[in-house]
DNA sequence: ATAAATCAACACGTTACGTGCGGTTCAATA
DNA sequence: TATTGAACCGCACGTAACGTGTTGATTTAT
């Protein structure tokens, strides 16, 4: 037999937490003393240890005290659907990551919070990808748009800050002559950076462009907006023209 | 000027939730109708959309209110401890998954609840990895703790489904005898099983073998308690003896 | 028997709002 | 201009899982 504060030692639960317990019912203690002091017996501690391996498993105490009174159905119906929580949770947590990182590593490279570069990581990863690359249907096939998500989901911290340096440079000298050597070399800087995601796929290059260039909203696969397109494109044009 | 309504309507933010943001002190309407109607600007509509995606980078609405009026430094750490946390909430997630597995495939092989399993998987789980092998510090070598660290890190769910059955299998058959071909052919299950993870580390093994015999505590890497460990035990030194 | 420790029971606080209410103000129509 | 319906304000209570603190009763140790 313990007492609430024994038992609170023993499983290392504070006793508010058994009081909490008490009152809506998760575990009654099995008898009380003439005074009303509560007391648990070794049955009661058994019930107190399942609640607990239950709780680290992620149930909210209103489906623990549902899955111990239930069939063995339930516990499978039950865990399939944390199962299924978990990783849900997982996707959530991985594009807030990349998100962290970008917002992180655009700090290195500008002195000041750029608002739209943050804007445009959130706005990249708040919808599913596959909604988010809804918009390119005109312009790319299913292989492509897949290829694109499955290079945006294998992404490494790294690749995010290439990306982020190479285009913030670019955002910074939007205004430079485009057939100065500076802006052939932020391009070619970039074109680099595009070849080692998407290697030399020539087509995939090409319908991209073209569909960067007709949508309206700005932000792209990266923090990439019209006016980094616009840039580029002002940028190959003069070369061609220099030929 | 947009009304509360009409602010909403726009960033698909609840009413109530701009009241609760103007009630704390997060977004105050720039100017108000005579009556008392709150009327929001643009830069006012701009701080909303600012605030949404801090919120959705994870941030409490109280570090928001620090942020936005903070300087680029406090930027700086708030992201990287906002990384810090998703990360460490990255790994919880990823045992928890662990552990569901665990218990869900548990459940597909046995016809009943095994809580003495779920209390291993999650007690498995709970503490760091390294803490839990701190106590096997006695009989295998840092390299050694360090494989098998490595090694559960990167169990698959099949991993774990193909551990359980054996082992869940084992359990059901401990009091057989251990000279009969069911036992010998359980153990030889096992042993492949231990092969397949760990290849052909014969110095691991053993050390492995000689700490299982002697902890007191009955988990070990896998739900594998000292029951499991005994069996074994006795069907290789019958064998032994029969050569 | 008395002091010290423990306990029961209650209340209020936490986060980020949802829900609902009565009363007021706004915008559009008669 | 009066009316009416929609929008709005302010307030209050509820949520999940307890933490913190209080007061008074009970148990335990001396």
């Amino acid at each position: 037999m313990y007492t609430i504060g024994k038992l609170s030692k023993k499983t290392g639960v504070t006793v508010r937490t058994l009081d909490y317990y008490d009152e809506i019912g998760l575990i009654k203690p099995s008898s009380k003393t003439d005074g009303g002091h509560r007391l648990y017996n070794d049955e009661d501690v058994m019930r107190l240890e399942r609640i607990l391996a239950l709780k680290y498993m992620g149930f909210t105490l209103e489906q623990i005290k549902e899955i111990l009174k239930g069939a063995t159905t339930t516990w499978y119906e039950s865990i399939q659907q944390q199962l299924e929580l978990v990783k849900r949770e997982q996707k959530r947590l991985s594009m807030l990551e990349k998100a962290l990182l970008g917002v992180s590593h655009s700090l290195e490279f500008e002195r000041e919070v750029n608002w739209s570069l943050i804007f445009g990581i959130t706005q990249l990863f708040q919808q599913d990808q596959e909604d988010l690359f809804q918009q390119y249907d005109d312009y790319l096939n299913e292989e492509e748009i897949n290829k694109i998500i499955d290079m945006d989901a294998q992404m490494t911290e790294e690749d995010i800050k290439e990306w982020l340096k190479v285009i913030g440079d670019i955002k910074h000298n939007l205004d430079i002559d485009p057939v100065s050597e500076k802006a052939v070399q932020l391009a070619e800087s970039w074109l680099s950076q595009v070849e080692k995601m998407f290697g030399n796929d020539e087509a995939l290059l090409e319908d991209m462009r073209e569909a960067l260039q007709n949508l309206k909203e700005g932000v792209a696969f990266y923090p990439m907006d019209k006016d980094v397109i616009d840039f580029l494109e002002r940028v190959f044009i003069a070369k061609e023209e220099l030929k």
